[in-house]
DNA sequence: CATTGACCTTATAGTAACTATAACCCTTAG
DNA sequence: CTAAGGGTTATAGTTACTATAAGGTCAATG
């Protein structure tokens, strides 16, 4: 058994999460307490490389922290039925979805906008005159 | 000249902005200070009442509170070039697309992830393994 | 006239997920 | 030996609010 251990900033360079970030996750209890070494610097195991790489995974599809945690502790679980898992994943495809019916509806909005204004002033202007109410 | 005054939880009715939000811009400064009742209830005007609205359709179009002060101290300047306003709907509209670009990203891993699932055990699921690590 | 309930006032702290800053300690290459 | 580039902590700032506490005002009701 070959035990790396990296530091913080090499498991920031490793995983593309700040060394900062990797703290503050400790700190909030995402992480584990890392060990230390003898002049007090954390250690991290490939198994910490591993956790923090899920959470990054699980970042980039949308989910907070907490949703994070719990996905964790659902999936520490072997043995148990991956329906809550399955569960999350589906609320947040619908969250997302939620948003994207948003940003849809302000990209259009936003385009609506951009056509009217024929470059003349303030005075005249289409795009004030609608976010000041006319409709 | 019929000088209607509003409090501040009637000018929330009327807007659909909580009262302490518009105390919060106030502080900010993104409203002017509001001119004050006898016994200091705060009195609101229609052209507070305009420029509020102006703040709630901006807000829907997702700018910043930053965003609209500039925009709201470019509005008021009525012989000048809309150019500006011109230029922050653009960047807005850069924003919100580069936004929704990372979610339709999302959206679409998210189906793949709710798709792989077959419903047993952690230890089999492939949507643990996928946010683990595997490609 | 007193009281009740719905308003208003202020100040302060909490939220999410970091980022920035300060002030200091450790390690290693020249 | 010293300087650069790590690491450590604690604290405050960011965005746009929301929540809480502790109190003052106003209109209506008993």
């Amino acid at each position: 058994m070959s035990e790396k251990s990296y530091t913080v900033g090499r498991l920031a360079d490793d995983t593309g999460i700040k060394a900062v970030t990797i703290r503050y996750y400790e700190k909030i209890g995402l992480l584990p307490k890392a060990s230390r070494s003898e002049s007090g610097y954390r250690l991290y195991s490939e198994a910490d490389c591993s956790r923090l790489l899920f959470i990054r995974r699980s970042r980039g599809l949308g989910f907070s922290l907490d949703d994070i945690r719990e996905l964790l502790s659902l999936a520490d679980r072997q043995q148990d039925s991956c329906a809550g898992v399955d569960a999350k994943v589906e609320q947040q495809l619908e969250q997302v979805r939620s948003r994207l019916k948003d940003l849809r509806a302000m990209e259009h909005e936003l385009e609506r906008l951009t056509a009217c204004c024929e470059g003349g002033v303030i005075m005249d202007c289409r795009i004030v005159e609608t976010l000041s109410g006319a409709t």
